[in-house]
DNA sequence: TAACAATATAATCAATTGCTTATATAAATA
DNA sequence: TATTTATATAAGCAATTGATTATATTGTTA
């Protein structure tokens, strides 16, 4: 087998590089997007099921679920089924630069509680 | 004047959350594209000329100057003219989540440097 | 000042995206 | 088992995006 020039071990290095970069930017693109934030950042708080979005972020349930699946495909939250509900969970520790953004998010907590208060759904 | 309810209030600042929400999606969006992403990294290596991504990103010129108008439109990098070469450079010292998304980025200054021995554009 | 080099803007287009409605699947319950 | 509730998938569509080529602008230099 012929050896790698020095030249070539450094094309080969500078290429796996960019995938890096490429898988970087689209874990990026899902933060890049309004709807998925928000999603993100109230799963800060606590776990949520799929109607809990689709009340707080007032769109319909096929789009919530569409978004979590985007969302799960690349690995950023975890889904659990709990009887008939599907809760999704932030699955972000050992994703360092998505954990800074979501750490230097917004609070959104306070939206979350007052749509608690206004009576959200029985979810168990 | 009417007073502001408790809940109004609640209801304000909730909105202006979102507010802040969506500016920081804009703004994540930006490093969302892995031609955009690639730009920014490279610039922490140093302040880069329209040519000099021309010539690394192997893209046309128009399609590099877009990317950095964006770029500058949402503040995220400063342009210096000099002379006939516009550098671009780096803004992100007071947006702490994006800095963070850097700091934890693939290093291509092996990219950059390999594309500088191989005969760059002059530039000055 | 004419030609050249670097960059920006305009026009165009195919691909992708984010939503919708309609329908399918799965679990709980009357 | 039939109905209801929660979720997922499919299909369709307007808007956005990321690229291109063509052209305009700006600065340098012969």
């Amino acid at each position: 087998m012929m050896k790698k020039s020095e030249e070539d071990v450094q094309l080969l290095e500078g290429m796996s590089s960019l995938d890096n970069v490429i898988e970087m930017a689209e874990k990026l693109k899902l933060l890049g997007d309004k709807t998925r934030l928000t999603m993100l950042i109230l799963m800060k708080s606590r776990d949520l099921c799929v109607c809990e979005f689709v009340e707080i972020l007032n769109m319909s349930q096929p789009g919530v679920s569409q978004h979590l699946r985007k969302l799960k495909s690349l690995g950023l939250v975890n889904e659990t089924r709990k009887s008939q509900w599907v809760y999704y969970s932030l699955n972000v520790e050992d994703k360092p630069y998505i954990k800074a953004v979501l750490d230097h998010a917004p609070d959104l907590s306070t939206l979350l509680k007052t749509m608690e208060e206004r009576g959200r759904p029985v979810c168990d």
